[in-house]
DNA sequence: ACAATATTTGAATACTTGTTCACATATTCA
DNA sequence: TGAATATGTGAACAAGTATTCAAATATTGT
């Protein structure tokens, strides 16, 4: 564990009050990591198409994905193998069909609020 | 405004149904860059940070945020104008500081919601 | 006017990312 | 078995990104 600089030994700050209430509230580098990387899944117009059409219809396989968005197979399927290590849909293979679909509710909360903020605009 | 292919142009699909329903629902390629515009303003873990520590503190300067994110003035800075750029923040120039503020409050809704995702796993 | 300070900026660098292309794998069906 | 099909993967390439460093700008206090 990496020990954080305590304000003294800092660069000099303005409002010390604020700065130091802040540090105290701070979380871990790593929730910081795990936060921009949710966000991060979601960055690429790609990966918001895909996941759109997976809100609206549960199960849908890989040729369906990338003829709804209009990809190509293979670009539709790298990102649906990034898609699946960040755990945002998971897969259920059935002879030479993938299955995808969300993996969490959570993500559809998340995914619905970035559309509100977009919508209402 | 460019048009697009209908399906029957497409490339062939396993499942016509459910491909022409979400079709039918498909929003435009504008709506979806905008979407994954919003969600990688916060997909670095050093803007993340900026984002929290104004979740806590309404108003910061530039030193401030970089003596509790621990970067540099200029990385800071960077960061802050794409921010800006972005419109998740703005900023207040009073002499030769300058105090940035979250620019909206549905910023605030979205990494809230990002911040319990992370949190209940 | 001068030094100190807060912020911004541009260029350079190392790093990451998304797509394409070609090919591999695996399953189905004739 | 052999052709067709659905998906997955690695390499290569172009484009984008985050930080650093040096320098510019602008404001404050002496």
């Amino acid at each position: 564990m990496k020990k954080s600089k305590s304000l003294s030994e800092s660069a000099s700050c303005i409002e010390r009050e604020k700065v130091e209430s802040v540090r105290a509230k701070m979380k871990s580098e790593r929730f910081f990591h795990d936060l921009a990387e949710t966000f991060r899944a979601m960055s690429d117009p790609t990966r918001t198409k895909i996941i759109y059409a997976l809100c609206l219809e549960k199960e849908l396989c890989v040729q369906d994905i990338a003829a709804i968005i209009e990809t190509s197979s293979s670009a539709t399927s790298h990102q649906l193998r990034m898609l699946r290590n960040m755990k945002l849909v998971r897969y259920n293979k059935v002879g030479r069909m993938a299955y995808y679909s969300l993996d969490d509710i959570h993500i559809n909360n998340l995914f619905a609020e970035g559309m509100r903020h977009v919508e209402e605009e």
